[in-house]
DNA sequence: CTAAGAAGTTAATGATCACTAACAAATCAT
DNA sequence: ATGATTTGTTAGTGATCATTAACTTCTTAG
């Protein structure tokens, strides 16, 4: 049914909102579609109205919960680097020993990539896209999040140089984050157990 | 110096080409600079303007040379998988046995990624920008080195099964390629030897 | 010398896109 | 009930950009 007023062509309301359009959810809907968008394509890839569309509605509608694309990315980025920080720390500090820390920091951070494989590409690839001071706080977390794992390879390789240690974590990050990119015949379990032995193998090596 | 004719200015022609501008060098010249561009700022940010400019010239100088942007990528995507790939297969061909055949490929990875970082860069990011049928010619050259690499594998562990043979390859290959996102203070031999043990201890694990 | 082809230039053209404006409907507090 | 706030819509707007057109200059073969 169609309504007319003002020669202005509007289509009636749904009478009924779909599942999942609480109100305090759309920030969350709109981040977890926009990042399988930002995984597949890019930033640049996806406009406002993909990122609308992906929700079920029109492109403007987004500045109703975001100030631009770019606070988006923002948001996802920061929400990442958070993540995977604090809930590294926590788990390396709960752990017995400097090799306990070390794997439990290879076990969360290859579930993480496993799990959330386009969010693990978007923290890979899109930081550039990101405005200024933005960029500057979500690098300093991710920087922490590497020194984090800097300090529990040296606690269990006193002989590594702090420089050598913080390449070769950069090199097993690029190991376990390459994991969304190659479509694999193994099944996850399987997947999560070769990571953790190539990780481990690589870092104490 | 400005000559007018029918009201239109032009501006006096160089009288002297500047060096390297040699007919034949032009499409190396725009390969090279755009391959930086593309590494930098990825494909989509990068305008036909940007690459006509790093090397001197205007925007739509570029289609004298190129059919478009995406012939761009396509020929370089299409340089680098050959070049991985033909150098790959003829060194690990020249080795002694499996085992020098898997520290051949491991060298030669590690010396492109390390010495040409933009293109393996663009290599690891960019082909989804490359339009068919092209992108499936180049996939099927990617496929074949990464069979080249799996055969070897598999040669030096004959126990890992195939599936698991190619994951362990992918995964060395974001080990090796993460070297140009993290600026490292090792030297280039350094971070070489660094990457040859780290690859070699995930592969024989 | 000269004509033709190669390699530039500037100036459209048409598409896409982020964002804004103006307006409508739904919700919610009072 | 009702007025304000929230959340949506359609319709611009201005910027950017790949590509093409039209024209000029350089080079080179005959």
């Amino acid at each position: 049914m169609l309504i007319i007023i003002n020669s202005v062509v509007y289509t009636e309301p749904m009478t009924e909102a779909p599942p999942g359009t609480d109100t305090q959810d759309r920030r969350a809907q709109i981040l977890a579609a926009a990042a399988e968008l930002f995984a597949l394509r890019g930033f640049r890839g996806v406009s406002i109205g993909d990122l609308g569309a992906s929700v079920g509605l029109t492109g403007p509608a987004l500045y109703r919960h975001f100030r631009g694309k770019d606070a988006v990315l923002t948001e996802m980025l920061l929400g990442i680097s958070t993540r995977l920080h604090e809930e590294g720390t926590r788990r390396a500090a709960a752990a017995a020993d400097p090799d306990g820390a070390l794997d439990a920091l290879i076990t969360w951070h290859a579930s993480f990539a496993l799990g959330s494989p386009a969010l693990i590409t978007v923290y890979e690839r899109e930081l550039d896209h990101v405005p200024e001071p933005r960029r500057r706080e979500i690098r300093r977390i991710q920087r922490s999040y590497v020194e984090e794992w800097v300090r529990v390879v040296r606690a269990v390789r006193p002989a590594l140089a702090e420089d050598a240690a913080r390449a070769t974590v950069h090199a097993v990050f690029g190991l376990l984050n390459s994991t969304p990119h190659s479509a694999t015949a193994l099944s996850r379990p399987e997947m999560a157990s070769l990571l953790h032995r190539l990780a481990s193998a690589a870092l104490r090596a």
